[in-house]
RNA sequence: GCCCCCGUAGCCCAACCGGCAGAGGCAACCGGCUUAAACCCGGUCCAGUGUGGGUUCGAGCCCCACCGGGGGCACCA
């Protein structure tokens, strides 16, 4: 996924932090002060500790993971499944804003534990990618070895925030028992197709089913082949073509983004808006190759309809809906006069009767074949000039093969030509001129459109150019300028000998017409999706191989399970060949195909002995990312895929009170980059694991949380060349505010980075505060979902409240425990049992920036005081423990416990503590606040009023003028509404 | 062009169902501590909620329009 490169990587260069405890030298400070070197040590301590006593070991129900007493989970107990969006070990290094999810995850994680869950957390790695491939390329290393050396640098810098991980369960993507499993699971796809008609456990109709079925249901003459002949009759490879054709996964000629600078396809997410690649700036052009595709498309329905299941915010469902793009509409046939037909879909079958011209795509089959001379009636401009349709076409279509998709939707200016056919319009017989264009796109609907200038602003566009008729067939309103009217209204223009529907509305109607035409045979009532099916394969090195092979008539076989994992071949050059940038007929060569000891296999599949040729492309970066959550649950589980009760404890419906039920993972930490294609990936894979059996939950992830970006201030001289952001400082001397070396400069905000020179990393600021104050300061700079600037200074703030902490246990000359046993003051009680309440329900809302006010009003309150009595320390040191654990857990220990925290239970507020004595009743005339009284909490509401209209302050403002009505909301407010 | 989110003190941010605009932090300033400075401790200062209308007894919160910032989609028939 890629995760790291949401935010800009940076150089993990010369820390300009400034030390910050012990700055300037003078007598040494003493050694119980919580600077920022005692912070280290106890960090440092407390992660050797937490490892070496298996603290964070999370015990399954069943299975060799257990805790680090040995024992297994209950399996009734309450699971909580918690995990961060995979992360792409970059050899950058991390900056300050990586870690924002981390933490939060950890914090909601451990203070889960504490209120008494079983949690899983775990984090592994998604290793396989272009920047290792790249990096490879350039220093011949092989990407193993740089992407392991990554890992472990990125696995030091996040082991000092001190994450309650379980260490046994993390992994790579890379991993050769991992990718087994990614494998398998291709093969699960390769080998289903999917049943519409079937119905599924959750009540739905439609599921993907094993091809096994399928052959027995042709065997059995239950269902029709292509061609209509009998099962029988056809060979073993017309079978297999007719079996390939349905599978989840197929390969077929797709047109794709080839880049030949590069040598290789790319996504269309790495391609610029000018259709070129992102990566050197080469074009990109559209070829149809040879290509996996996954079946996404038949799970569209699903995909859309299921975001009701699952608690994601509102503006990634949306996402996804726009991206799945269902529209219900026609499929209607045109008749083209010469004996073809063209079928389109459109989602105003109201308009046909204004349907005065038809678009096709440039890639049309249509246009295979067009008359050899244009027709009687053919305008001018329709022309462009060509003596004939064949050139005209022929020309038209090596024009628009030249441009890139991007090229071709950027530039909204209506080309095209008249292609010599026409068609007659089913609802009233007249012929209408057919012409292709390229705003017509072959890969949605039919690739071809009924054009309705009056009710359409493309068509109208396109009609203006070519002098083509308008026909308005909904009523425009008064006033209306002309051009398209695409708004309601009533029907008009519409009447033929055998139909009318003028006078409707516009829904009446789309619904006449199609019966009309269903009734007919000239088209039905359908629904159409924006979305495609998957491109599944890349020429490239460094990713998944497919475990594929293929005999001599070219048709893909399965490897069997016993055969996996497909393992990367040893190859020469790790990179793929590239060719002239503007060749647009070069062909990739994808780096696999360059060891033809392993090309080339012989096995016996069954018919003993023979020769096949694997498949030498790779699988995308988005398919070890697909299934990762699977593994958490045991990742040294390798009989299956997982196992069906881990699953059913971990993630199956209901298993917890929160899970719906959809089940899923309980909370999903990342940022919205990924709201469409992982998220969108993963959910099918899920549904095709849970219509085959192999899961129970219907949803991979139940709660999904988008993190804000920690951004940071940048600043430009007057050229525009960023300086230093570290050394800038605030001067009122200069009109910007902002000086550096005493020039003017002027402050920007931005990504964190190398090329605005703002990057700060998390390895200065453990050297200069501690990880606890780190993960103090990113949890309290605001919520969690806000994008926010770093500020370095502020970060002593953090510090400040965690020294504060410190000292209201320990002496910090002596380091001797100050706490004493007697019970606290009713005041002291008071606010501690308030902020008891109030924490745990800002914790519960993820509002840790809230939270954490609260417990510094309650360490502050408690610096007030002579002496800290021990229940009141314990409880802030528990409240706290989440956020900053390692203090946290030094200070439990002072306090006199030999055990850990972590699974301490999380403090309750004793209500009879949280009953105010008094309220202070605000008195309002006309809504401005004229006088205060203190009132009991539960005051009736009618003494209230009277006490409210006795007070100085309402008979002052009323001076005498009657009172029309009055408000009391008790205890809190009256409002004296005067005449 | 269309859709979504956000505009509160010098800065980052709170404010429950519409009910006293301030919880917390940073910065600044004053005082204490100190030979001095930093750290630390105590205190002070600081906005009427982007703009203009509307609804309401009462609006930061609801509605409309606009301005500014961020994001998504964009020839999808």
């Amino acid at each position: 996924m890629q995760t790291q490169d949401a935010q800009t990587a940076t150089d993990p260069s010369t820390p300009h932090v400034p030390a910050a405890t012990e700055a300037g030298g003078g007598p040494p400070l003493s050694p119980f002060r919580y600077t920022a070197d005692l912070a280290a040590q106890i960090e440092l301590r407390w992660q050797d500790r937490w490892d070496e006593r298996g603290t964070f070991h999370t015990p399954n129900p069943s299975g060799p993971l257990t805790d680090a007493a040995g024992e297994h989970a209950d399996s009734g107990s309450p699971s909580f499944f918690i995990m961060d969006m995979f992360p792409y070990p970059s050899g950058a290094g991390l900056h300050v804003g990586h870690p924002l999810g981390y933490i939060a995850t950890d914090v909601v994680g451990r203070h889960r534990r504490m209120c008494g869950d079983n949690v899983l957390h775990a984090l592994g790695y998604d290793a396989f990618g272009l920047p290792a491939e790249q990096y490879a390329v350039q220093t011949g290393q092989h990407p193993r070895v740089t992407t392991e050396a990554n890992i472990a640098t990125m696995r030091r810098q996040l082991r000092r925030l001190g994450l309650a991980h379980d260490p046994r369960r993390t992994f790579a993507t890379t991993d050769s028992d991992y990718v087994r499993w990614t494998q398998w699971i291709f093969l699960q796809v390769f080998g289903s197709w999917y049943d519409a008609q079937a119905p599924r456990p959750d009540g739905g109709t439609g599921r993907a089913r094993p091809v096994s079925e399928l052959v027995e249901q042709y065997e059995q003459g239950l269902r029709a082949t292509p061609d209509g002949r009998p099962w029988s009759e056809l060979d073993d490879v017309e079978r297999r073509r007719v079996v390939d054709a349905q599978r989840l996964a197929y390969m077929s000629e797709t047109p794709v983004n080839w880049c030949p600078g590069l040598g290789t396809v790319l996504a269309n997410e790495e391609v610029t808006v000018d259709g070129r690649s992102e990566r050197g700036n080469y074009p990109v052009f559209r070829r149809s190759l040879r290509q996996w595709n996954m079946r996404i498309t038949a799970y569209a329905d699903r995909l859309a309809d299921d975001l009701d299941l699952i608690d994601w915010p509102d503006k990634v469902r949306a996402m996804q809906r726009n991206w799945i793009g269902r529209s219900e509409g026609a499929q209607v046939t045109f008749e083209v006069i010469g004996g073809a037909e063209l079928g389109v879909f459109t989602t105003r079958p109201d308009t046909l009767f204004g349907a005065t011209f038809m678009v096709v795509a440039p890639e049309h089959p249509l246009l295979d074949e067009v008359p050899p001379a244009w027709p009687d009636g053919t305008h001018s401009t329709w022309t462009v000039g060509h003596a004939t349709p064949i050139a005209a076409v022929a020309a038209y279509r090596a024009e628009a093969a030249g441009r890139s998709a991007v090229e071709r939707q950027a530039d909204t200016s209506k080309s095209g030509v008249f292609t010599g056919h026409l068609a007659i319009n089913p609802v009233d017989g007249r012929p209408i001129p057919v012409f292709t264009a390229d705003y017509v796109l072959m890969g949605y609907g039919t690739g071809a459109i009924m054009a309705v200038p009056g009710g359409d602003e493309r068509d109208f566009a396109f009609a203006q150019a070519f002098e083509l008729p308008v026909v308005h067939t909904v009523a425009p309103p008064e006033g209306f300028e002309g051009g398209a009217w695409t708004g309601d209204g009533l029907v008009v223009n519409s009447t033929s000998a055998e139909l009318s529907l003028d006078g409707l509305d516009v829904a009446t109607a789309k619904a006449t017409v199609v019966e009309w035409l269903e009734a007919r045979g000239l088209g039905t009532g359908t629904v159409t999706y924006r979305l495609r099916d998957w491109l599944f394969s890349r020429q490239r090195y460094w990713g998944e191989p497919f475990p594929i092979v293929y005999d001599e008539h070219d048709l893909p076989i399965a490897l069997p399970d016993e055969l996996l994992p497909v393992d990367l071949p040893e190859v020469p050059d790790y990179s793929p060949r590239t060719f002239a940038p503007d060749d647009a007929q070069s062909t990739p060569e994808p780096p696999l195909g360059r060891n033809e000891e392993w090309v080339s296999v012989t096995l016996d599949l069954g018919d003993g002995p023979r020769t096949y040729r694997r498949d030498t492309n790779t699988m995308p970066n988005w398919a070890g990312s697909c299934w990762y959550y699977l593994n958490y649950l045991d990742p040294s589980r390798r009989d299956v895929v997982v196992d069906a009760e881990l699953e059913r404890y971990w993630m199956g419906p209901g298993h917890n009170a929160q899970t719906g039920p959809s089940g899923g993972v309980d909370l999903y930490v990342g940022g919205v980059e990924h709201a469409v294609l992982h998220l969108l990936y993963a959910r099918f894979w899920h549904k095709v694991l849970y219509d085959l059996g192999h899961v129970s939950s219907v949803e991979p992830f139940r709660t999904l949380f988008n993190q804000g970006y920690i951004q940071a201030y940048a600043y430009a001289d007057a050229r525009g060349q960023y300086v230093p952001a570290a050394e800038v400082v605030e001067d009122q001397g200069v009109a910007s505010g902002y000086s550096w070396q005493g020039q003017e400069v002027f402050r920007e905000y931005g990504k964190i980075g190398k090329s605005l020179k703002n990057s700060v990393t998390p390895d200065e600021i453990y050297e200069a505060y501690g990880a606890d104050t780190f993960r103090l300061y990113e949890m309290s700079m605001g919520p969690l979902d806000l994008s926010r600037p770093w500020e370095t200074r502020a970060v002593v703030g953090s510090q400040r409240f965690l020294q504060r902490l410190w000292r209201n246990v320990v002496d910090e000359t002596t380091g001797e425990v100050t706490v004493v046993d007697a019970e606290p003051d009713l005041a002291t009680a008071r606010l501690l049992h308030r902020t008891i309440d109030e924490v745990r329900t800002e914790m519960d809302g993820m509002r840790f920036n809230t939270a954490i006010a609260r417990l510094i009003v309650l360490n502050n309150h408690l610096t007030s005081l002579a002496q800290v009595p021990r229940t009141v320390a314990e409880r802030l040191v528990l409240m706290v423990a989440p956020l900053a654990p390692h203090i946290a857990e030094e200070l439990w220990e002072l306090l006199g416990h030999p055990q850990s925290l972590v699974r301490e239970p999380y403090p309750v507020a004793d209500p009879a503590l949280l009953v105010q004595e008094t309220v202070t009743c605000v008195v309002q005339v006309q809504g401005k606040v004229r006088d205060r009284i203190e009132v009991s909490p539960d005051i009736d509401p009618d003494e209230l009023r009277a006490l409210a209209l006795a007070t100085p302050g309402v008979q002052r403002s009323l001076d005498g003028r009657g009172i029309r009505t009055v408000i009391v909301r008790a205890p809190k407010l009256v409002n004296v509404v005067p005449d």
